[in-house]
RNA sequence: GCGGAUGUGGCGGAAUGGUAGACGCAGCAGACUCAAAAUCUGCCGGGGGCGACUCCGUGAGGGUUCGAGUCCCUCUAUCCGCACCA
């Protein structure tokens, strides 16, 4: 009899003796087959490792390792990406310095995933707070820089009142700082940006060559948001001035009844003198100021706004002079700051219309009663539109935006949502951006050779209450003379946000070592792009984005070999807790994966996590469910007393035996892995009711539950007495013809109801299949038949009026 | 409002257009045990019938098909993004 099953003594054993062996090292033999599998690292927090972290983790380690299997040499990284605010602010409250919290969070996180048997490749481990990192960041940094990518300006920025930090757009959640929930406000601040938006049709275009999950597609476009229309020039009645707007319809031109401008739009200050009821207008702009983006757009039902009294603008096309309108539905940080109201067929113009009076009229035919109704569809015929009566809407479009150009009173124009990437943030924890500026010479580089710009020791890490970065306490620092000139000047203070170190993490792993490099061009040139990709759906919009953005930049300056990162993007569900709610100390509904490795096994939560349902899917925690995947395993265990000598697969199981092997090698490819690890424990059912396994069966067998769950089949490996480690084995491979049973059940239908299932061999043809059924059914063939269908080696359908 | 996803037993979930409910959990029964736990074996959608059987059943309603959980249309509920983007 063996010794039980205990996977507190197996576990960590295994996991040290695969980190003696290098078990898992990526080899630097670039004639080999290559697989890039890539999970994202983890910020390590102080909170220690979520039972969400495993889910994805497991899954691309049962890909790698299946693959090592296979012959590939794979690389499997993890990483650190430790730079930001949770850890400054922890710093900041504990009196302790960032770089200590981060080194105790990183050396906890890694025993944690260590615990859990994952195949990473921790040679290759790396850390964006490392200066040896983060000297890449910024050389990247001095790259974009250079190419005219990033500049600085003046501009609005979002405001945590808290945190006392600007925030992207993609920081601030419903008017609230996505970190500490504090409101978020307008300010005005000097700010470097990086162009993304230089890359926006790219971003989307090349979506079209790589295999990214559908919605992540989809919610990448949306993002970046690009529409196709058309400027418009509106001449100020009586003045040379023109007032340009944006329109996605100029085919509506015709129909056009008013104009709107946002309240702060240049030419209320620029006309002042001929406002007659500016007052007003700068009443209606200062309680516009006042909103936040947020209650801008609760208020969004409620149009309000006011008429310009002094200024008006002549269409176009119609030459009637019609009235300019200022409010606060018309934002001035896209297109123009300024639109052509088309009541009829705009639903935001057709109720400021409504609540004003405007006229609407109809341009385009086919909905109903413009007056009572918006018609918006790109459907109908065009009228009262003079020489674009009767046309479509896209032969409209496209004659409006050919006639405008020709009369030089517009152009075809393309726009997006996508604004530039706020890079500075004024925090300590972060990478210093390399610059120097100097009152004579500008925005001055650093030069190459002078990074990595290290990040100094400062006394406090509090953000000052100016809104500048800690950084710019320390004047020994801050003063530096002019790389250019060498007259006195001073080092950019504000600080990299934390998706920069993670936009580019990825290349270097390639080659993690490398002083003189990124990565060196022979490794980039034989791992990347990475094979496949997988992540949180949080991710999509703005980590994906802003790495592909980077990697983009950097296939055009000829430093990676390819224009995209990932050739494959997928993502995984989240975990809830038992009540089917997001977990949360609030809710008390948090599970610790310390807890279950030390009560069940490593193995048993990943058998589990991977178990629980489809990959893709949320998934509600069940600590039954956990318990059953223990049981599982105890069986799989208690199988090594049941082997029972002999060649080869016995023959009631061969068929089994190939149909699994075949099922669970597509199955892990597919991320199906509940459905493999179902097909497993269905296999282990049979072995219990044979009371027997073949050494063959039992070999093949615990290789294929190997990438689920290591330790508990490198154990029975080394039980059974296999040659060499397991981690080291072939995959098997199947053998289609022996996927197939002899005798199937034949399903007999009438009128596509099931009626009787009868044993006939596989290899049946169509005449016997048929009369074999007939009899089988007899009794029922009371009426005529009219039809006969036989699907081979499934069923016969016989149709009976 | 727009976009995306989801809806199948008591529960988590399976089903290339071809026997709906694989696999697991919970439950029930039996074996083992002085007993319990653990383990092993069997049963396990609902109605009707002693029974061989039979009818109903995949959120609702239509449609396509010899045949629909699966494809098409309409609706509904829940979840997740985005939100005056002209």
């Amino acid at each position: 009899m063996s010794q039980s099953y205990n996977p507190k003594v197996i576990e960590p054993k295994w996991q040290k003796t695969w980190l003696d062996e290098k078990a898992f090292a990526a080899t630097n033999d670039f004639t080999k087959p290559k697989f890039y599998a890539l999970v994202e690292f983890p910020y390590p927090s102080g909170q220690g490792l979520h039972v969400g972290h495993p889910r994805p983790y497991t899954a691309l380690d049962i890909v790698s390792r299946k693959r090592r299997m296979q012959g590939y040499n794979v690389l499997y990284p993890m990483g650190w990406d430790a730079f930001g605010l949770p850890t400054e602010n922890f710093a900041i409250k504990n009196k302790i310095h960032p770089r200590l919290v981060t080194k105790n969070n990183v050396a906890r996180f890694k025993e944690q995933l260590q615990s859990l048997g994952f195949s990473f490749d921790w040679d290759r481990e790396i850390n964006t707070t490392d200066p040896n990192y983060y000297h890449w960041t910024q050389w990247i940094f001095l790259k974009l820089f250079n190419a005219g990518l990033a500049y600085k300006t003046e501009m609005p920025i979002n405001w945590c009142t808290s945190c006392k930090v600007g925030l992207a757009n993609e920081e601030v959640v419903n008017g609230v700082c996505e970190r500490c929930g504090a409101p978020v406000v307008r300010k005005v601040k000097s700010q470097w940006m990086l162009k993304i938006t230089e890359y926006a049709d790219k971003l989307i275009d090349d979506l079209d060559g790589v295999d990214y999950i559908e919605r992540v597609k989809v919610s990448q476009k949306n993002w970046i948001g690009r529409s196709e229309g058309a400027e418009v020039d509106f001449t100020l009645a009586g003045k040379d001035e023109k007032l340009t707007v944006y329109t996605t319809r100029p085919d509506t031109l015709f129909g056009v009844t008013y104009m709107v401008m946002s309240p702060e739009h240049p030419y209320i200050d620029k006309f002042k003198a001929d406002i007659k009821n500016y007052d007003e207008i700068m009443a209606y702009r200062d309680e516009a100021a006042k909103k936040s983006d947020f209650e801008r757009s609760e208020l969004a039902k409620d149009k309000t706004g006011v008429c310009i009294d002094g200024l008006t603008a002549v269409n176009p096309v119609t030459g009637k002079e019609i009235p300019i309108w200022i409010s606060d539905y018309v934002l001035m940080t896209y297109g123009t700051g300024a639109i052509m109201a088309v009541p009829a067929h705009d639903s935001r113009d057709w109720e400021f219309a409504k609540k004003f009076n405007m006229p609407i009229i109809e341009v385009v035919a086919g909905g109903r009663d413009v007056q009572e109704e918006v018609f918006e569809a790109k459907t109908g015929t065009m009228v009262n539109s003079d020489f674009l009566n009767g046309m479509d809407f896209a032969t409209a479009k496209r004659t409006m935006i050919d006639y405008l150009e020709e009369k030089g009173i517009g152009r075809s124009k393309k726009n997006f949502k996508l604004r530039d990437w706020v890079f500075s943030r004024q925090r300590y924890w972060g990478e210093p951006i390399p610059i120097i500026h100097c009152d004579k010479c500008g925005y001055v580089p650093l030069k190459e050779e002078d990074l990595p710009l290290v990040l100094p020791e400062v006394e406090s890490y509090m953000p000052t209450d100016n809104g500048e970065s800690p950084l710019a306490a320390m004047e020994d620092w801050v003063n530096v003379k002019c790389p250019c000139c060498g007259g006195p000047a001073k080092r950019e203070t504000d600080t990299m946000p934390q998706w920069a170190g993670s936009s580019w993490y990825f290349l270097r792993y390639t080659d993690p070592d490398n002083d003189n490099a990124l990565a060196s061009p022979e490794a980039l040139k034989y791992w990347m792009p990475v094979d496949w990709y997988n992540g949180g759906m949080e991710h999509t919009t703005l980590h994906l984005l802003y790495s592909r953005f980077w990697h983009k930049f950097l296939y055009d300056q000829g430093i990676v070999p390819c224009a995209e990162p990932y050739s494959k993007r997928t993502s995984h569900g989240m975990i809830l807790g038992s009540n089917g709610e997001k977990m949360s100390k609030s809710r008390g509904n948090v599970v610790n994966p310390d807890d279950v490795v030390n009560e069940f096994g490593a193995d048993t939560l990943r058998t589990y996590e991977m178990f629980i349902g489809a990959f893709d899917l949320a998934a509600s925690w069940s600590e039954e469910g956990v318990k059953g995947c223990r049981r599982f395993l105890e069986r799989v265990w208690k199988l090594q007393d049941m082997i029972v000598d002999g060649e080869g697969f016995s023959e009631e199981l061969e068929v089994k035996m190939h149909q699994t092997i075949k099922k669970v090698s597509s199955d892990f490819e597919a991320m199906k892995f509940n459905t493999a690890i179902a097909a497993m424990m269905s296999l282990v059912n049979d072995f219990y009711k044979a009371g027997r396994i073949t050494k063959a069966e039992f070999k093949t067998f615990i290789i294929l539950l190997n990438p689920v769950a290591p330790h508990i089949t490198e154990e029975l490996w080394n039980i059974a007495g296999f040659e060499g480690r397991l981690y080291n084995a072939q995959w098997p491979e199947h053998d289609d013809d022996k996927t197939v049973e002899a005798t199937i059940k034949l399903v007999a239908q009438i009128n596509g109801k099931t009626r009787a299932v009868i044993d006939a061999p596989a290899d049946i043809d169509k005449d016997s299949a048929i009369a074999l059924a007939k009899e089988a059914v007899s009794a029922r063939l009371t009426g005529t038949i009219i039809k006969e269908i036989y699907v081979p080696g499934k069923l016969v359908n016989i149709v009976m009026k």
